[in-house]
Formats: structure tokens, C-alpha cells, sequence
DNA sequence: CACCGTAGTTTCGGCAGATGGAACCAACGA
DNA sequence: TCGTTGGTTCCATCTGCCGAAACTACGGTG
């Protein structure tokens, strides 16, 4: 079917992975055994990055960082990607009315990707999530939000080998998760308590496409103080509204028209016919 | 000396590289004829971009987007950039001061590229050039501040293979670009006339790092009639200031302390001994 | 319906070219 | 001076990449 992926192709793709916003830098012995391939080879890879623009190197230390070109093709995916041009308003919109960060939030492989982070107006606020930055699937209210919404295979896939605990109020077991799942689908939203960093809540909800399927969420998040009962029905209500109005403007028409309460329809449904 | 580069991965980068902000999606038949391969083989190395999510498919058109990947690895770079963090609240104030959009500028390749813009506030406004966007280096004020800074032997080839026309008011041949050359460097700053877009003028000056070499440039641009005789020089002045702040906080310390008039000491040759 | 043109996919044999081992440098500290 | 660590270069081996060509799928047209 498909055919055998390029390796040299797979292998330099492996080492500009291996930069992230934690190590923007390495040297070649990091990288080297990073992958796992001999330093002759390594550093063949590293000249032809560097000579395409992908990497720079800091001829004083020698050591790599991802080069210019990449910014720019950065900036092509950002530009071409109509879900953010049409979250930016939105997500302002959501910091003004409950005054918290808020986030986009979109699936990426086997783990979750920030889009975008508007700040919110608090001076302290989690600083733990920013834009271009991954969590797994199992932690956050925005991941949560599009974890529930994965197709099933997916869904066992990511539970089974891709959660990862970052506190002790992480939901990490299979039961947890399907319970919170449950419950995700059941109200359409989903809460964070201090599951991906201590004294940090989040409210996130799902974002649809034209076709019913989950491509993302809206989440906002703040310490747990601003959290409290009284707090967080406002919050789901602005955050769901803002999600919705996501969700319409890249096409999806909901079902049912206005509601008149009774059982929401799961659009999600719609979907299975065609995956 | 350098290792002959890898051939599949310069390949694999080339096609990246057909993606811009102009022509985001592809088909593969548009990349084959573009970097010159066998269908067959670019089909396979696209099958293996897909596979690393360098690119993405849309499954309806059989048609290719840059991948999320990309924007995640341009995040770490922008991030990474320190270049970035500080110049923001520089263009920012710069906008608030001219009303007119900034830019940030800096060299990549045989070109420039638009690492930052800010908006300004008058409602009609040269929207040609965005983040992510490149400009040659011999059209746009910021791009020719950089240009005149070139090292010798670059400003010999770029001006030889790499001007673009792009209104009949650009400078494109040698002398052209050599007398404008000697004009910013006694002057400081560039001014271009309509030289990217009809109706757009700019004002740009030089930014330098600690080793004082001319790393980027910063330049506002608006519609001709705001660039008066009576306006030029205020505008000139924010720039150039906002040009020399940027260069103090990248560590740059000028020589000569407070000028006292005189000529200007020129940097470029503190560097010229390094390079 | 038969025909053609265009776009994408798959196969396969040959050989350029990527690979990794090993040797070679350079810098640093003990 | 020597040992260690990190980076660079060389080269024989063999493999994994390449392109020609054949095939499929789709749509338009006479």
C-alpha cells in the first residue's frame, strides 16, 4: 500500500524532533544518541540541515538549533489554517468575559498541541501551556475534551500507551478515564482539577467541523481559587458558547435547531457512518 | 570540508519549500514539475513527509498542506529567538508613535524575511508584507538596510542573481543598489518609494548584535501621502530610535558614546575583523 | 460507449549514494 | 603528559533509493 518511508528523510525529521521549546538546543553527541545512529552519520544529517536552512549552528559552542526556514514554514501551516484565523476573535472574547487564559487546542498524532493561548488579565495565572506547546491526551480540560471525543481504536490506543501522569490528581487508569469520558460526553464540556499542574483549574470544550467530527477544543484555565462553585457554571457557559460558535463557523450546523432541552443529540454519530 | 549533503533529505526539503503563504496546497504532480523528479519518487518521499506529519492530505483532493509538525517546530524557533521577545514592545511603541505598521527583518539566504509585524491604526495600509513573508533583499526599506550591511562578497551575489523587480520603482541594476547602498550608511537608515508595492513608502534602520553585526532591521511602512517631506523626518527618527534601543538590549554598545556630532563611527568594522 | 488525457499508485532491477567503523583532530582537565 | 570527551574526515561495503514503465482511476468528449 503505502510505500517504505525515505530513511534519511525519516531520520532527519527525527532530529529536528528532537528540539522542543524545553531544548532548543543540542550538540551532535546529544542528538547522536538521541536517535540512536553513529556520529558519522549524525553529523552528515546535521551539515545537510544546516545547509538547507533547517538548522543553525553556533559556530562558538557548536551546537544546533533549529534555523529560520522552518519559522517560515511555521508560519504557512499557522496562515493556512483557517480553524485559528476564525478561534482568534473568539478566544479574545472568552479572556474578556471570564477573564482567564484561554486556549485552542487540536489533536497532533498521539498527543494534544496548543494552537494558540490568549492571556488572560490576572497577574498570576498558569504560564504552564503556551502556544506550540504538546500535552497528552489524558491531562487538561481541553486534551480531555478531544480524548473523549477520539474514535474508539484511537481512544484504546492513547490510553493504553500514551498517558502520561504530570500530578498526583492526573487520570491515568483506564476506569478513569472512561469514566471521565462518559462524563465529558454527558454534559459536553470537561473540567481539570490540578491534573496537569497544582493550583491550576481549566473548562474546555469541544470544537466541530463540517462534518461532525471533533477537531478541537476551547479550553480556559486558571488557579484554583477563581474556580470555585459559584465560578464555574459561568465559565462552562462561556467557554461552551465560545466552542460553538467555533464549531458553526467552520461549517458545522447543529442538529436539532434550538434546543428545547430533553436529551442533546451526540452529533458525533453523524460521523461514524463515514470514518 | 563539509560533507556532500544528503540527497534525499535536500530533496525532502526542497519540497517543503514550495509551500508559501502564497500557494499553501499542492498536488503532487505541481511538486514533481516544481523540483524537477520522477513522479514516483516524489511520491514516495510525500508518502514519507506524511508519515512524520511534515505534511498532511487532504483525502478528498489527494491535495498537500504543510503538517502540524512544522508549526510546532517553527514555534520553537520563533521561541527560541530572543531577537523576537525583545523586539515586540519596541515595534509596538513604534506603531503607537508613527500610526503606521512595523516590521522586524532579517536575512535568510539570498533573501529577507519578515519575522514580526505590527499593525498600525490607520485603516487604509500596505497589507502586502505579513509574518512569514519574504522580501529580496533590494525592495522594501528594511530589506535594503540589511542589504547595504551585506559583507562584501554576499553583496556581490545577491545583487548579481537574486533582485527581483517588483514595481518600476525598484532598484534593480548594480549602480542603482551601489549608490543606494553608500546613502544608507552615511545616512543610517533606507527609505523606499514605492519600491515593493504602488502607493507604499517605508523608512528602515539597521539592528546590530553584541559582535555588531547587522542582524535585522526594523522599518515602518504606510501609504505615500503620510510620507511627507514634514513627515519623514519624525518617522526617521522613531525608527532609527527604535532600531538602536533594540540593538542595546541585544548587547550592542555603541561606540563612541553620546555622539557630538562628527562622523558616525561605522561598527560594520569591528565585525570585519571576525568574519 | 470507446477513446483519450490527466493524475495518482505500484512494481522492480540496477547502481549511485548513504552508511557506520575506524582513524584522526582539537580542546579541556587532571 | 596523558586520558577523555566531542567533533570531523575517510573509505569500503552494501543497501535503500531512484526512475522507467506499467497500471489504475477518473472525467471529459466525440
Amino acid at each position: 500500500m503505502t510505500p517504505e518511508p525515505v530513511r534519511a528523510v525519516t531520520r532527519a525529521a527525527a532530529i529536528l524532533d528532537m528540539f522542543t521549546l524545553e531544548t532548543p538546543v543540542l550538540s551532535l553527541t546529544e542528538i547522536s544518541r538521541g536517535i540512536g545512529l553513529n556520529k558519522s552519520t549524525t553529523h552528515r544529517l546535521l551539515a545537510t540541515l544546516e545547509h538547507l536552512d533547517l538548522l543553525e549552528v553556533d559556530s562558538a559552542t557548536r551546537r544546533y538549533r533549529l534555523g529560520l526556514k522552518l519559522f517560515r514554514l511555521g508560519s504557512v501551516v499557522l496562515k493556512s489554517m483557517e480553524l485559528v484565523a476564525q478561534a482568534e476573535p473568539l478566544l479574545k472574547r472568552l479572556v474578556e468575559q471570564t477573564e482567564e487564559t484561554a486556549f485552542l487546542i487540536v489533536p497532533e498524532k498521539n498527543e494534544t498541541l496548543c494552537l494558540k493561548r490568549v492571556d488572560g488579565c490576572h497577574s498570576v495565572r498558569a504560564l504552564f501551556l503556551e502556544t506550540g506547546k504538546r500535552l497528552p491526551y489524558n491531562a487538561g480540560a481541553g486534551p480531555r475534551a478531544l480524548l473523549a471525543h477520539l474514535p474508539e481504536e484511537d481512544w484504546d490506543r492513547v490510553v493504553v500507551h500514551h498517558v502520561q501522569r504530570m500530578t498526583h490528581h492526573s487520570l491515568v487508569t483506564r476506569e478513569e478515564l472512561a469514566r471521565d469520558k462518559a462524563e465529558v460526553h454527558r454534559l459536553g464540556y470537561s473540567l481539570s482539577r490540578e491534573d496537569v499542574s497544582l493550583h491550576a483549574c481549566a473548562v474546555g470544550a469541544p470544537v466541530r467541523e463540517r462534518e461532525g467530527r471533533v477537531v478541537a477544543a476551547v479550553s480556559v484555565s486558571g488557579i484554583v481559587q477563581r474556580f470555585s462553585p459559584a465560578q464555574i457554571p459561568l465559565l462552562v457557559a462561556a467557554v461552551v458558547q465560545a466552542a460553538e460558535e467555533l464549531s458553526r463557523r467552520l461549517g458545522f450546523v447543529p442538529l436539532g435547531g434550538n434546543r428545547l432541552g430533553g436529551s442533546p443529540p451526540d452529533p458525533d454519530e453523524r460521523a461514524a457512518g463515514v470514518g
